[in-house]
Formats: C-alpha cells, sequence, structure tokens
DNA sequence: GAAACTTCCGAAATGGTTTTCGGATCATGT
DNA sequence: ACATGATCCGAAAACCATTTCGGAAGTTTC
C-alpha cells in the first residue's frame, strides 16, 4: 500500500493561503514578508492559514520576479573533487547557507560537456559561475560573452581580463624551505611531480629565492616525473645514492613524500632526525597517517572558495572587475617529519 | 577601464525576439520549440532572429508553467567528498547531461544546517533529492512529509518507508574472501574498522559466511577499532606476533590495509607470497600507489547514484514506490597483493 | 458636519514562457 | 460565387509571487 499522501499533486500556492484566510493575495504576501501594511489580527490570521497549508514560497516564481535566481555555477572538471569540494564548502559559508544553492556540475575533462554545462546554468539564470581546474595552468576562458560574473577558481583564466583566484605556490615554495632552513637544514633537495604542472615550476621558483637569500643552492637539479608515491620512491633512492649526505627534502605533493618517506625508512634513515620531510597539499588523510605524520604545505582552499564567492557578489553589486590573478595565502601544517616530537 | 558590455543588463527574451521577427509570441515559441503549425519561412525567420539576439529561454519561467524544474537536491553529510563525488556522476549520468541539473548541499553533520537546505531546495521546487551519508548505518529519515520523491543513498534512512540504496558490504565481504580461498589461503584474518559502522559489520558477517562454506574459521577475532592506517599497522604487529602463520587479511579499508603492508614489509613477510593482503573501497590513489598494488572491493558508487537517480525518475512517473533498502552489487579488482605478478 | 488624515486592504501589472483556441487567409471543389 | 477545407498566425490564459497605486473604511480636527 503506498504511504498517506506521500507527494500531494500540488504544494500550497500564495493564492490558497490567500483564500483561506480571507484576504487577497496581496495582502497575504505582505503579511508573510513582514511589510508593514497590514493589521496585526490579519496577519496573524494570514501566517495561521500559512501554516496550516504549511505553504512555501516559490522562489522559481520570486526569482522570475526579482530577475536573480539566488543560484550559482560550479563548473568543474577536478575528477576526483579533492579540490571542489573544499572551494564549494567556502563559497556556501560566502553566500551563507540557504540563500544562495550551488548547481555542481562535473565536466569531466570534455570541453564539449562543459559547454553544454555552461548553457544550462546560464539558461537556469545563475547569478554567477565559478570555475574550478585541477591544476593551476592557465586554463581558456570561457570567453567575454557570458551575461553573468565568472570567477576562475585554482586554475586560472588564459584572459588577463578575467578574475581568477589561485593560490599562491611560489609563496609555498618559499614557506617550505624557510621552515626546513629554520630547523637547521641544510643540504636540501626538491622532489616534485609533472613538470608540466605550472604548481610544479612555481613551488621550484619559490624554493630556489628561499634559498639563494639564505646563500645557499639547491642540491642537485629538481627532479620532476609526476605526483604519484611510485615517483617518490624512485627519486628517494636515487636521491640518496647520488647525494647521501642531505637533511631535507621538500616534496611537490603529499603523495610523493609518503613515497620518499618509504624508502627514508627503508634505507635506514631516521625522520626529522637525519633528514626532514615536508609534502604539499595537506591531504589530511595522507599526512596525517605517515610514519612520521607529515609536515606539509596547504592551500588554504576554503578561503580560495570564500574569496572566489566574494568576487562574484562584487561583480554583483557593480563593482570594478578587478581582473587578473589574485594569488591566495598558503599556510604551512607542522607535523612530526620535520620537527621530532618531544 | 571596464571591458566591453561585460554584463549586459538583460538577456534577449522571447519577446524580443518576436518582435525582430515581426510575429507573436505564440508563433515565435511554437517556430523554436519545432511545433509544426508554422510555416517553414515563419520559423527560419524567427530561427534567425534568435540566433542574432543569442536568445536562450528562461529556464525558469518554463519550469514555472511546467511545475517540473528539472533539478535534483544531492543533500550530503560527508564532509571528504568521497562518496559523493562519484554518486553525483552516477547521477548526473542518469540524468542526461544538460537535462537536470544538481543543486549539491553539504550539511556538514549538522542536522540544523541539513534542515535549512532541505527547506532551500523545497522552496526552489526541486524534483527530487537524493541524501548520501558518509557511513552505511540507518540515517534518520526526512520524514514523509515531503512533496518530491527522496532516496536515500549509501546510507539507508531508518524508516522502511522510505527508499534507500546501499552497496552490499555483506557481498563485499563474501567476495573478498571467496578470493582469497581461490589463491588457496587457508588461515585468513580480519582487520577491520570502527566497529560502530554497519558496514564493518556487514563486512565480517559476508566473510564469516564465505569461510563456513568453506569449512574454515576465522583465525583469531575480527579486529575492530578505526578506519585509519595507524591501526592497520597496530593491528598487523599484533597479529603476526599472536598467529605467525597466517597466510591472508583482509582488511575493513584500503587504509587500513595499506599500513597491514606496511608491517609486513617491515617484518620482511612477502606478499603475496606469504601473505596475501585485501582491501576495501577501491581508493584508487592509494590502492595503486602501494607495495604491491592493492587488491580491493569497489562499491560501484557511479552505479549506485545512478540507480538512486533513476529511484527518482520511476516515482516522479508515479511507479510504486518499491520501497525499503536495496543493496547493489560490489565489484572485486583484483592487483599485485593477491595474485603474483607473472 | 465636513475636511483632512491615517490605516488597512485589493485590483492589477510585472516577469518570461507555453499552450489552447478562435480567427484570418488562401486555395480548392462545385 | 459560395461553401468547404487546410494552413498558419495571434490573442489570451496559465504558472506564482511581489509591488505599486488607488480606494475604502475609520479616526481626528476645526
Amino acid at each position: 500500500m503506498a504511504r498517506a499522501e506521500p507527494h500531494p499533486g500540488k504544494a500550497a500556492t500564495l493564492g490558497d493561503v490567500a483564500r483561506l484566510a480571507g484576504v487577497s493575495l496581496a495582502t497575504a504576501s505582505k503579511a508573510i514578508n513582514g511589510r508593514d501594511e497590514v493589521a496585526p489580527a490579519t496577519r496573524s490570521r494570514v501566517i495561521q492559514a500559512a501554516e496550516q497549508l504549511s505553504f512555501t514560497p516559490n522562489q522559481l516564481a520570486r526569482s522570475l520576479l526579482a530577475g536573480r535566481s539566488g543560484t550559482v555555477g560550479l563548473l568543474t572538471g577536478d575528477l576526483e573533487g579533492r579540490f571542489v569540494i573544499p572551494i564549494l564548502m567556502g563559497a556556501e559559508d560566502a553566500f551563507g547557507a540557504g540563500q544562495v544553492n550551488v548547481f555542481l556540475c562535473d565536466a569531466r575533462g570534455d570541453a564539449i560537456r562543459e559547454q553544454h554545462h555552461l548553457k544550462a546554468l546560464l539558461n537556469r539564470r545563475v547569478d554567477g559561475i565559478i570555475v574550478v581546474g585541477d591544476r593551476t595552468n592557465p586554463r581558456p576562458s570561457l570567453g567575454d560573452g557570458i551575461p553573468v560574473p565568472v570567477v576562475y577558481a585554482y586554475a586560472p583564466s588564459d584572459d588577463p581580463a578575467d578574475v581568477s583566484v589561485v593560490p599562491d605556490n611560489i609563496s609555498g615554495g618559499r614557506i617550505a624551505t624557510e621552515h626546513l632552513l629554520s630547523t637547521g637544514r641544510r643540504r636540501i633537495c626538491h622532489v616534485s611531480g609533472d613538470p608540466t604542472y605550472a604548481a610544479a615550476q612555481d613551488r621550484a621558483v619559490g624554493l630556489r629565492a628561499a634559498l639563494a637569500t639564505a646563500g645557499l643552492e639547491l642540491v642537485g637539479d629538481v627532479m620532476f616525473s609526476d605526483w604519484s608515491e611510485h615517483w617518490g620512491r624512485s627519486a628517494a633512492a636515487l636521491l640518496l645514492s647520488q647525494h647521501p649526505d642531505i637533511d631535507g627534502i621538500i616534496c611537490g605533493s603529499d603523495l610523493i613524500a609518503r613515497g620518499v618517506l618509504d624508502i627514508l625508512r627503508d634505507l635506514g634513515k631516521r625522520v626529522p632526525e637525519d633528514v626532514a620531510v615536508i609534502g604539499y597539499d595537506n591531504w589530511e588523510v595522507l599526512a596525517t597517517n605517515s610514519r612520521p605524520e607529515l609536515t606539509s604545505i596547504d592551500a588554504n582552499l576554503q578561503a580560495l572558495g570564500r574569496t572566489a564567492a566574494m568576487r562574484i557578489f562584487e561583480a554583483l553589486d557593480g563593482a570594478a572587475p578587478a581582473s587578473g590573478v589574485q594569488t591566495m595565502p598558503v599556510r604551512l601544517v607542522i607535523r612530526g617529519s620535520t620537527i621530532p616530537r618531544r
């Protein structure tokens, strides 16, 4: 047997409420929305009727009238959701829960699908669009024919006229390096990931700059390959054979760092006493489960999402676009792989 | 300087198109929507006008009229997004890209926030709601006062009158066990996670059943604690000291399995030659980066999302609710931790 | 008692699209 | 020339909430 009234045919409309309360639509609207042109007695009558019918105003109709839908599109190509979820949460924070809702569209790296989603979002009259990429390389702009503000998060647009918000990878490389230096390390090398990633290059730049400031040079070349744990292991083995005296390894990702830690353990090196290791991304589940726990750089993605949302707001309020790429500060999270537990 | 026309004040409406083409709204609508009560010449004139103005129909207005918004709400408490993203992708597949868009709302484990989001979704007149939890324990039902179909995915509702779709953990435990048995293992133990998780209990049930069918018993008790790599390491050390002759370890999660693999390596046990290890979740980045790569059980979350979406469809089409908990088959992914590489 | 004012309520327009139904036009058949 | 039919188009209603503006009461003031 079907449940009682599982999906009642129609939701109550303002008209229903007005009829039940014995007033006109206009009065009902004013009573419910707390406008002051209505007598207290009438108001309470209307409100009671609304509750009785469990009336909720139809946002569709409201949006149509207001010209604002109170929705935002999040267009992502990030297959795993590692970046997009924190960014979404940040955006939700900025918009205020319940005020604005977010359409999440996954283009899965496909430009056609992205166009498809974009069109669908515009048809739904979203008030703004946040485009999220999975790497910090510039990505093709959606173009300037879009009738709502667009902000690019994590992956910047290749058009400087667009608004982009990205983590500051140069600074990240510098901070990681300065931290190792502050713990007394002097023979530092760098195992990074895919060299075609702007993030890899930027971090290396920051790293070299920090070393130069301290009058030091990188031990060996930056080792590029991919972002995997496998590579972290291979790289560490190679590194230790070529430069047995290194005392600090800066890794391009936490996954790489995990591989490096594995090999250091196999080779009998103590971390952090003999060699300090630092990762990147602060992927908690990896960083807190390693032996020892992994110091890492956190990109503050939630703050990044909040900022992206605020840029949308500003554009909606008619502020000057402030176009270009805005970099967001990153954060050092210190754990046992660089500082011994007391 | 501001860009040229960054956000043109108004998008073209059907009225604009009609005026430009010199026809009425009704005719313009029919021409664009391919209805056959319009002369070919008129139609092409309208279509050209529409393209000239780059007209796109306002979905808000369309939805208002149709009584269907073409949107679905995905209400999640999954903080990390590990479950919700595949489920979202599956739902998108089922709905057809561009036909339906998904509002993603993260309640962050907060019942108040969940209510808030739910209300917002209903006000936006979503056509259905998918509730995603981060564990397979029954969760509180949203209740039966909701005017649209609701499907619970991953975490079932505690109300049997609701529609729930969950992965088949019992079967998962059985499949994992049968796989180890098929590789000749006979002394099998089980390191699982938090015993308050229904998933942990279910997997253990399936495991014991498969062993019983083969006339075997579990070596030692099921070891419960939490889902971490740390626990995997502690458990493995304990296990090997108590039962040095075990030849198969079934783990409650890939993270636990990673910890187990670490300790086996430390103790000089060869995997899979001496001991086979199998994980759970098929978290690719963990499973493919371990030494050796990790055999695991995949919950087919994308298919689960697809099914959840189809349940919504069915309810919308007025089909019988088919309420209760539906379990979805899981899948064995074989890698090097159970079968030696040839 | 009439004018001025306040207080509250309702009719109607608004937003953009779809759909129904009646009307107009034109060609065909007789 | 008139009826019949076919073909195309347009006026208007519908969806639902908000807002403006005018009007109907009721109250105060001289």
